[in-house]
DNA sequence: CGCGCAATTGATTGATGTCAATTGGAGTGG
DNA sequence: CCACTCCAATTGACATCAATCAATTGCGCG
């Protein structure tokens, strides 16, 4: 995918590091960040808070994502990045973007292609939310965040580590608390997905994956750059 | 925006042009499209078909829209384009795309912006979907519509045409029929929005725009190429 | 052991879906 | 111009789903 010299490139990118607790702000809403961020280690989601306070996350992020790459074209940032667990995250100036881009179009296909994907998951939500029932919603989002996980090694066996609270949860289902619980519990009597604290092993992949009408396609994890 | 060669560029791709009758697939799921394609008039809606027959709509499009740009990167649709109303359309293919952006990579960038603009319009959609009231979901959708139509000459003085039944509106708000006409009656009794057969007239926006939590800065649109 | 947060439960209210008519309006043939 | 047809809009009654409110339980940690 990516050719030596690329990745001489990406390396080479100036970038700056940092680490943040749960609860901090990766890239606020309203700011227009001049750079855009990696993030390395740790859960973290686009959120947005409403006026009357209620609060909808618009994508979870895992190590490896380009949280915010769209800020590089959008200017104005419609939403906050927060970490969910203590992370790491890198921060790589746009110009070092541009730079990049200009020496390789195809490494500037491939930031673009992030971007589209991030889309396509977002059009699996929007389906999720308004015509997948409570169960499925839920299941479809353990399918997604299994497999993306697996593609960069933090799953294995149907298992994975996502030591998120069920309020979060709820915010980005667009559940209210309790509902995420009974939810999850009906989940857990299909027999599909055991979930223990912050531990979550999917027993029937197949079986949660036709429960929750999931079809991996549209994640084109075969064409991702690593 | 666009300077001449740039629009030389533009003009000197080889289209295919198609009109289509309302209810046909301007692009199918599943399929690879070797083209991306643009909508010249009329309504089409990206959706999304369940197994057990649900419909998802994901996305609204207007004349102007580049409506499977991804598929330029993405290969494989994870849904359908149908037309809404009778439409022309036209066909880029993707080796004319490839061509226009090696010569000019401010245009690759604006293809880029179109897809990423895309995303956020879809990012306001989850959000609606998991914490609007019904209500301001559907006066979400219509400040929405009426920007991006505004910024192609098709809507003024907050008045435009938007001849969609409401059974097609429910499966873009993720509503039941029903659900979507008693919505529409509460929005009538604001006395913000007037809607009569197709033509939607928006007697007070920003009496709308509270009612909706609407903050147009995702449109984007000051940055339009067009 | 006790604190504090997250998970869970129960009871109730409110929102939305479903089913089944009924109404309204545009187009068509007589 | 009128009767008819078809489809979309609207309405009413009812069943479900999900939110809210208010405890209570469970568990990790100092």
């Amino acid at each position: 995918m990516v050719s030596p010299e690329e990745r001489g490139l990406i390396e080479g990118m100036t970038m700056r590091r940092r680490l943040l607790r749960k609860g901090e702000e990766l890239v606020s809403q309203h700011s227009q960040p001049s750079e855009s961020c990696i993030v390395l280690s740790g859960f973290t989601a686009r959120e947005v808070v409403l006026d009357d306070g209620k609060r909808q996350i618009t994508a979870l992020h895992i190590p490896g994502d380009f949280v915010d790459l769209h800020a590089f074209l959008l200017k104005v940032m419609d939403h906050s990045v927060v970490a969910l667990t203590d992370c790491e995250a890198a921060y790589v100036p746009h110009r070092e973007l541009l730079r990049v881009i200009d020496r390789s179009a195809h490494l500037g296909r491939l930031f673009w292609l992030s971007t589209v994907i991030d889309g396509a998951i977002q059009r699996a939500w929007i389906t999720s939310s308004g015509r997948r029932a409570a169960t499925a919603h839920l299941g479809h989002l353990i399918c997604e965040l299994y497999l993306r996980l697996q593609a960069v090694d933090l799953a294995r066996d149907g298992t994975f580590s996502f030591p998120v609270a069920q309020g979060e949860l709820a915010d980005a289902l667009g559940f209210s608390l309790v509902h995420v619980n009974r939810t999850l519990q009906e989940l857990r009597a299909t027999g599909f997905v055991r979930w223990k604290g912050s531990t979550i092993t999917i027993l029937d992949f197949d079986g949660l994956a036709v429960l929750s009408q999931f079809d991996p396609t549209y994640l084109n994890l075969i064409t991702l750059p690593r």
